[in-house]
DNA sequence: ATTGTTGCAAATATTTTGCATTGTG
DNA sequence: CACAATGCAAAATATTTGCAACAAT
């Protein structure tokens, strides 16, 4: 078996992820933790955060922007994209487990899961216009 | 105002949409037009599709395997994503666009739609096990 | 005749990887 | 000390774009 170590740079990914419900992108979480390792190489930040996802420790989100988005909050939770401001936001909101059983019915497959994206305008770009 | 005009490309592709439920990407159609047009880019592939998601004749589907897939049928529906195989099925469903009034019960933003990928196993790859 | 569209090739953009070196356990 | 992780740079992947030639109206 191989020893999984720690660094620290994985540590401050990690911390960072946890620290934020921004959904950062991998560029982002670079400059962010240039601020504590000025030497890190985007190489890094690439290779942890799979590693993190790999070892259901973070998320990866895919919402359409042509980036990947990470997020350390692991418990159930659905997300909203704003297509003005292409933030991310979380939404607080009853569970709907319930449509992986309406979605089975006339699927000969197993379905496992499910990802949603809420789409629209967040606050404040509502009061933009 | 700028006129729209037809090409045998652009109409191929998507001729080529509405026939399938195989949720192609680029790369796919770019093989399938080549059969046609044996001097077809991957550029006018690209152009086309695109143009034809902007303009409401075709959606793209973005399930996180790094490729924009491409569906014809615009009538709504939703998808599963095979986790083994990575193909995309279509769903035969019961609406479910309550889920858009459970969302918008505290958020503060406006919910206009929602995206959904059912994740699994499809029924062939159900079976290799 | 005008101008949208194509094919080709070069350019972007995001993410991955090879490798010598460094650091953790 | 063994070998996992890093920094750097080059490579790989998917998509976009500039431009001269072509084609649709």
């Amino acid at each position: 078996m191989s020893a999984i170590r720690h660094s620290k740079q994985r540590d401050a990914i990690k911390a960072y992820l946890l620290s934020t419900t921004a959904h950062p992108t991998a560029e982002i979480v670079y400059e962010h933790l240039k601020k504590e390792f000025p030497n890190i190489s985007l190489g890094t930040i690439y290779r942890n955060l799979n590693f993190l996802v790999e070892h259901d420790e973070a998320r990866r989100l895919n919402c359409g922007d042509g980036f990947d988005h990470f997020d350390g909050n692991l418990s159930p939770h659905n997300h909203f994209f704003c297509r003005d401001c292409g933030q991310i936001f979380d939404l607080h909101m009853q569970e709907i487990d319930h449509i992986d059983v309406l979605a089975s019915a006339g699927f000969s497959g197993k379905i496992e899961e499910h990802v949603i994206y809420f789409r629209g305008l967040c606050e404040n770009c509502l009061k933009k216009d």
